[in-house]
Parts: structure tokens; C-alpha cells; sequence
DNA sequence: AGTGAAAAGGCTTTAAC
DNA sequence: GTTAAAGCCTTTTCACT
């Protein structure tokens, strides 16, 4: 799908605000608000805005620690990969989960409410997924960016 | 601040879809509309909703790779893990940044266009950044699971 | 494609329980 | 804490450029 300078413009506005209201958008981006309706709607049906969503901070919700993992599994057959992404989508605790080229297998990021809980999060859920090589953890200690697309630059 | 099932519940359908309306928030955790709009603004103001954003389809920006690059810092020191993050955070390629504890410093998720755009990338920005001692690439193969915080799981 | 106005619906506030 | 109702703003449609 082709996305214009507009389109462009508006997906900037609403991944700093979903909320906007068409007016706002309207005036950000130098359109009336049914232009700006027609291609947002254009741009749901295409895929390219797959949804709206919330950010909570995760403190807030106990969450006090993010630990990486990387895991290798033993055998790296189509079944297999898939059989592990499946069982990691069924732990809540896992925020992201990438198949990744190289030495690791499987890159994941966890969200923990502290060191005991991540222990417990290890034992009770990602070792009992069956298939695991070898895992590695790192607690991450500050986080730097949010995750927001470079719309900018993709002119 | 303390947050009870209702507010967890409202945290989760707005995770799902931050453009629901009152109403169909009130349907789905069984309050009406006034007191979802005051728990709301409650939890707006007390930092728990950070925002409101969109989830945009990389592919349809023209982004068709995802890599994960781990950086060692050649110096320790909090100003250089300072500067290096400030350094990375005016990367627009850069989505995510984490500080870790372990062999490496610095997790970085970036997304390019293509391979190509990723070797342009890493040589005009990322070791442009003074003090990176190593890094090791691993491009994405498959993403499996989205960044939604496990908000039945904090009670 | 875009604008502007009008109708339909939802948000926000007030008031009452 | 809750629900109900009123006014206002937003979304959505439509006629027109």
C-alpha cells in the first residue's frame, strides 16, 4: 500500500496520541477531518494500522524488573521452533519473543514483579517448556527508548 | 496506587483497543460509563496510563527487517553509559534500548528496510557513537508474541 | 482527491442515590 | 462507591468543488 506525506503525518500524530480527535489531527497535519477519517479508515482495512493500544506503566502494575533471555533450543526443526513460540505465547509474562539468526535461538523479554518472582517465572514456566538447550539471562537495568516506529524516515 | 479488578480490567480492554468507547468498556468489565471515565483520568493522572498510541504494521513504513544488536561499551562509567544513551536514543532506527547487567551493556532493537539499509545504518550511525568497544548482530526471523503487559496476572 | 455542514452518536459533567 | 440524564464535542455521512 502506498502511504503519502499525509498518511505519513497522521500515523505520526496518533502513535503520540491515539486519542487524538479527527479535529486535532485535522490541524497537525493540514487537512479538514474527513479527509483524515477516510485514509485512517483506509489505512485499518490495509493492515497498516494494525490497532490502538494503551501504554501502562509497568511498576505500576508490580512489574519491577524486565530480564532478557536467550534461549537455544536442541533441535531446530520447523516443528520444534514452532511447538516453542507456541508454548512462549501462553506465558503472560513474556512481553516479546523474536526466532532470531546466530548463536541464541530465541531472544525474550520477560516482565517480573522481582528476582523471586523471575526464579519461580523460570521453574514453573519457561523450564518446563521441553526442548531448551540452554537459556541465559541478563536483568535489564535502565531502559532508554520506547518502542516507536521511525515514521520520519520512511519517506 | 492501589488498583483494584475493575481498573485492571478496564487496563485491559484499553490494551486491546485504546479507541474503545465508555460504553463498551463499561459492557465489558460490568460498571457504566462514569465510573470508567473517573478511574480512567484516575489512573491518566497517576502516571499508570502513560499514553495512547498505535500499532503500526513495519512492513507497510517499508521496514522489512528487525535486528537485535548487542553493544559492549569500552568504558564503564556512568557519563559513558550516559552519553551512549543519549547517543542512541537520537538513532530513529533505534525502537528499544535496554542496559543490562552481564557480558554485554547494551540490548538495541533497531528496524531497516533491508540488509543493505542495515549495513548503511550501523556504519553512518551506530559506530559513529565513540566508546563501543564490540557488537554482534542477529537479524529477526520470525516475531512471535506483541508487547502487552500480562495485566491479569498483577492482582 | 478535498471542503464544509449537518445528523448521529459518544464523551464529560452535574446531580442524585 | 454507584446510576441517570443534560450539554457539548466528535465522529460520520452527504452534498458539492
Amino acid at each position: 500500500m502506498n502511504l503519502d506525506k499525509f498518511d505519513l503525518a497522521i500515523l505520526q500524530v496518533l502513535q503520540r496520541n491515539a486519542r487524538a480527535s479527527l479535529a486535532e489531527i485535522g490541524a497537525a497535519v493540514g487537512l479538514s477531518s474527513t479527509p483524515c477519517w477516510n485514509r485512517i479508515k483506509r489505512m485499518e482495512g490495509a493492515g497498516v494500522i494494525r490497532g490502538y493500544t494503551v501504554d501502562i506503566d509497568p511498576a505500576s502494575l508490580g512489574f519491577m524488573d524486565t530480564v532478557i533471555v536467550h534461549v537455544t533450543l536442541e533441535s531446530h526443526s520447523d516443528e520444534t521452533l514452532y511447538e516453542f513460540g507456541k508454548a512462549l505465547s501462553a506465558i503472560p509474562e513474556v512481553l516479546e519473543a523474536f526466532l532470531v539468526s546466530g548463536d541464541y535461538d530465541y531472544y525474550i523479554r520477560i516482565a517480573v514483579r522481582d528476582t523471586r518472582d523471575y526464579e519461580r517465572m523460570l521453574r514453573e514456566q519457561l523450564y518446563r517448556i521441553p526442548g531448551i538447550r540452554h537459556s541465559k539471562s541478563c536483568f535489564v537495568l535502565r531502559r532508554l527508548k520506547e518502542t516507536l516506529l521511525p515514521i520520519a524516515h520512511s519517506g
